[in-house]
DNA sequence: CATATGACGACAA
DNA sequence: ATTGTCGCCATAT
């Protein structure tokens, strides 16, 4: 796989995350099928085209912390998106345990057919 | 080819 | 809770 088509599956893979969710870089490369791959995560994020709309915010540190340093726009930045996706930010860490994106589970309410097609 | 660099992560003090 | 160390891995120089 190059390195573009690499970043534009974790490209994709920010995307399916939903508002009001997060996820750690680790997750994500996880998802995208980049093992180990969490450093490449923050460099796609890092290297996102002009033009994008990629939720990059509710990409976080495995602890629930903003990667960026405490006294920068881009964390200011992060802080204000997370906000405005109704998730708390308490000293620039968010509650992992309770916003955490779990993508089986919306697998589940979005293609919910073969969910609960019991009958 | 050899090193240096990160929007990382796990773990030990 | 913080901090330091080390492992990891694609890029950059």
């Amino acid at each position: 796989m190059d390195r573009i088509a690499r970043m534009q599956r974790i490209w994709e893979t920010v995307c399916d995350i939903p508002k009001g969710k997060v996820a750690s870089y680790g997750q994500v490369a996880e998802v995208a099928g980049v093992p180990r791959g969490a450093r490449q995560v923050g460099y796609a994020l890092r290297h996102l085209p002009d033009q994008h709309r990629v939720p990059w915010h509710r990409v976080l540190q495995a602890s629930g912390k903003i990667a960026f340093e405490k006294a920068t726009p881009a964390y200011r930045e992060q802080t204000k998106r997370l906000l405005m996706d109704d998730v708390a930010v308490i000293a620039g860490r968010v509650d992992m345990q309770k916003y955490r994106w779990q993508p089986d589970l919306d697998e589940l309410l979005w293609k919910p057919s073969a969910a609960w097609d019991q009958s």
